[in-house]
DNA sequence: GCCGTTTTCGGCCCGACTGTTTTCAGTCG
């Protein structure tokens, strides 16, 4: 979906391909930029126009895309360069100059014509490129190509609340259900799926034709409605009858060889009907305990003498007690510490630990040394006020090439938690890499250990390191690892947050919130730690204010 | 195109990294 911002960096990038003037080019990014940072969901025009960066210019296509849901001078660009162009440089380590000489000097057009001059040599034999820029090409495609028809989860979680909506709306509809990978947390899915339940199907039919909505263009697969969302996220809405809606919820919701099982041993124990009100009413007609969709996967789990235990301990939402590492407007987040402080209040947190940037982060106005004096100052007068909630002192540090941290021993001792993160180098060999970590967790300013492989989900893979050493080194020194729960990130992973627990280590789930509304995604975070089967003892933040304060303190030492 | 002043033009331009080059252009966070 075409966003202001987004659109703003298009018309950017596509003068860059004209071969625009750059200054002017820059212009319009620091304009979309500053659009960016701000939080114009609430702002008004005026405001906008106030914003440093934007200017006569760029204020006069903010005010028509304010208006036109669009901008003018976007499409007279797409009519001189194709869209297949400026596509080409959403392909990583390739932007608008290197396009524009394979587009105007190759004749390359498209993401598909790259991938057959790449393939018979012709961009290796090209000024300016070479044997490895073209690999490197290649290897970009590969991973545009596997991301395409996969989607981040607050994407296609949003997409998929509006189309319940929709149903719900619907007289023939009484229940709507969110199933599928969204259910089961997966990290990307490839489609939205929801089952839906009524008496009516022909009525529900008719409903959907007269919607307005894209479920009037979806095409009827037996009793399953099959569409394409607004977003071009592909849907489907499985229609179920009262007796059979919660088995259809059941098999939607769990991987097949964990549905078949389940299916099969109630036949063994000699369950004969099919119906019931819902999922928990199923598990019980089966002499079973539920067992939540995130751990539907493998089926040895169903006759597994432990699974009480698990499910009795498993984290959820409602044990996370506080929220750590997030950002505020004195580095590269939207919101004021006092903003991010009650919203996350209303969520029921006890705490907040605002982990700005450092100093290295230039680009993200990471906190200098003076600066932080101010921060802290400023948290001192809130907490001074009791709003209600604990603001705790944190920075994420930027682990630097050699392991060290971002400030002086005297600097990271005025700090309650040190988030300790990778932002730069992510290329260093193995060996290197995974010295510089154990180096950062050996420190003994170091909380958390942040976004621990760098990976940004259908966008970049994570850089190399030994994972089984930097879990024994966190074990060793008693240091937190983070499971980021952002949907670009969700790093730690399951199988990795399953490792360094089973190895004795302590998680915390953290949002890395840069605005308020990012507050909300710390379950895409606990998702992942209950299909890791986490007990809410492997959480850090699942501890009450006071035990967490001690906690981090006792780390130090 | 934006900005600011030594104010209506002229400068803007982080810094690390990569891959291509033999001194630098392009990309990115």
């Amino acid at each position: 979906m075409e966003t202001l911002v987004s659109v703003l960096n298009d018309i950017a990038t596509l003068l860059e391909l004209g071969d625009e003037n750059p200054f002017k080019i820059r212009a319009i990014q620091s304009a979309a930029r500053a659009l960016d940072d701000a939080d114009i969901d609430s702002m008004s025009l005026n405001e906008m126009l106030a914003l440093p960066g934007v200017g006569k210019g760029t204020g006069e296509l903010i005010a028509e895309f304010l208006e036109t849901g669009s901008i003018a001078q976007y499409h007279q660009l797409l009519e001189q360069i194709p869209e297949s162009v400026l596509e080409m440089t959403r392909l990583r380590g390739l932007g608008a100059k290197k396009v524009r000489s394979l587009w105007k000097e190759l004749g390359i057009q498209s993401v598909n014509e790259l991938h057959t001059a790449c393939e018979i040599s012709r961009v290796a034999a090209f000024k300016g490129f070479g044997a490895k820029t073209q690999a490197n090409i290649l290897e970009a495609i590969a991973q545009y190509r596997s991301a395409q028809d996969r989607f981040h989860l607050h994407k296609a979680m949003r997409e998929a609340e509006r189309l319940c909506e929709v149903c719900r709306a619907f007289e023939s509809i009484q229940t709507v259900e969110i199933v599928g990978e969204l259910r089961q947390g997966e990290e990307t899915v490839s489609r939205i799926a929801l089952v839906v339940c009524g008496t009516d199907i022909l009525h529900f039919e008719q409903q959907c034709k007269e919607s307005g909505t894209e479920l009037a263009q979806g095409s009827w697969e037996a009793e399953t409605l099959c569409g394409t969302s607004t977003n071009d996220i592909p849907f489907t809405i499985q229609w179920a009858t009262p007796s059979v809606y919660a088995l259809c919820l059941h098999e939607q919701s769990s991987q097949a060889p964990f549905h078949e099982a389940f299916v099969h041993l109630r036949r063994e124990r000699g369950i004969a009907t099919i119906a019931a009100a819902s999922e928990a009413e199923l598990y019980e007609q089966s002499h079973l305990p539920l067992i939540p969709p995130e751990l539907r996967t493998n089926p040895e789990l169903l006759s597994d003498s432990r699974l009480p235990h698990t499910l009795e301990n498993l984290i959820s939402l409602s044990d996370i007690r506080g929220t750590v590492h997030v950002h505020s407007t004195w580095s590269d987040g939207k919101h004021s510490i006092r903003q991010m402080a009650e919203r996350a209040k209303a969520l029921g947190c006890e705490y907040i630990g605002i982990c700005d940037h450092s100093k290295t982060a230039v680009y993200a106005n990471g906190l200098s040394e003076e600066r932080l004096k101010r921060q802290h100052e400023e948290i001192d007068a809130l907490n001074a006020e009791n709003l209600g909630i604990r603001i705790l002192k944190g920075i994420e540090s930027d682990i630097l090439t050699d392991g060290s941290l971002d400030y002086p021993d005297s600097v990271l001792e005025t700090f309650d938690m040190v988030v300790a993160s990778v932002h730069s180098a992510f290329t260093l060999s193995h060996e290197q890499m995974t010295k510089r970590l154990i180096r950062a967790l050996e420190h003994p300013a170091t909380t958390i250990l942040g976004h621990p492989t760098g990976r940004l989900l259908l966008k970049r893979k994570g850089y190399t390191f030994d994972v089984d050493a930097i879990v024994e080194t966190a074990r060793k020194h008693g240091k937190v690892i983070e499971i980021n729960a952002n949907p670009y990130r969700l790093d730690f992973s399951t199988e990795n947050a399953a490792k360094a627990h089973t190895m004795g280590v302590m998680l915390s789930i953290n949002t890395d919130a840069h605005n308020c509304e990012d507050l909300a995604q710390m379950h895409y975070g606990v998702q992942v730690a209950r299909r890791a089967a986490l007990p809410r003892t492997a959480i850090l933040n699942t501890l009450g204010l006071d035990d967490f304060q001690q906690h981090i303190q006792s780390m130090r030492r």
